[in-house]
DNA sequence: GGTAAGTAGCTTAGCGCTAAGCTACTTACC
DNA sequence: GGTAAGTAGCTTAGCGCTAAGCTACTTACC
């Protein structure tokens, strides 16, 4: 192992000198998953912050954008997407309603319904973090490994998430 | 790609598909180890649920134990190296103080600071649990790649940790 | 057409966190 | 020894989430 160590190394290193039975590999793969979850969440906050929202509203708003015209979808659509409960969807749709970045208008076939649609100021200001929060990652991406690694990496991860039941 | 698609493949597809101009590369990536982070982190909840403890306050006893004997820490030890505000650590460490899990002293040279260690039952509930929670993620990870590719992942994770500045 | 089971979206209580600010110290410097 | 700056741990207000339960529907089946 010749990389340079960083904080995960010295979390194993140190379970090694107090339990040396146990196997690190496992901490190992997903301690690193856990700390650049952390770490690229601070980026992507910083990154959305010029438009005024926060990750989750962004997710909110992406989903709606990448689900192609008219960019409608129910909340209950959007929470299941999202992993979501219910209780937590109607909090973000009431933040970018408010924001006037979507609006909500009953749903004409089924009156417990919503459709929830991005407004066209909520189409520019996706369009836009879109492309902002991209830059931020491809930027680590591109500073870490070259294309053959991130394909490999990817191919690794697919496997792993498959394995976790995704 | 002979791989099979996984949830996240079906996002990058969406993207290209209305917005071609995207590169997704790096969603591919991040886009994983976002939902890797979060299928584990119920089924780690899972693991340590049986000991009564959360992962937060799993992560404290870990810290603690890791630590070497006696098992002691400050609460700002604590939060730094848990990326934690000492508000967050003072409600983590109420609780497992109450469980009797650890317990709170004064340091006997800074009369600000105090001295958190670990009980014995702590230290045979975080022995226990490290072992629980580390089965978990090596079924995950075994059912999914070989010895080989687990060394490879470890070693494309650490060189983006370190590009994302952990 | 009537009824039971299911579903959509919302409200509420509770949880664990952060940001900010507090008191009680300790450290550095004159 | 006095004073300014720094630090430890705590409290409080506010945030975004979940779990549970609600009303207003829709669907399936007799």
């Amino acid at each position: 192992m010749t990389a340079t160590p960083d904080p995960v190394d010295a979390i194993t290193a140190q379970w090694a000198a107090v339990r040396p039975d146990l196997d690190t590999v496992p901490m190992a793969v997903f301690g690193r998953v856990y700390r650049l979850t952390q770490t690229m969440a601070e980026r992507m906050d910083r990154a959305y912050a010029p438009f005024g929202i926060s990750r989750g509203e962004f997710d909110v708003l992406a989903t709606l954008r990448r689900s192609g015209e008219p960019y409608t979808l129910s909340p209950r659509q959007l929470s299941a997407t999202l992993m979501l409960t219910t209780g937590g969807m109607t909090g973000r749709l009431d933040k970018l309603e408010r924001a006037g970045l979507l609006g909500r208008s009953p749903d004409p076939h089924d009156r417990r319904a919503l459709r929830v649609t991005l407004s066209e100021r909520g189409l520019r200001v996706v369009d836009e973090a879109v492309a902002a929060g991209l830059a931020v990652q491809r930027e680590a991406l591109e500073a870490a490994l070259d294309e053959r690694e991130a394909e490999q990496l990817t191919g690794l991860l697919r496997k792993l998430l498959h394995a976790t039941g995704a």
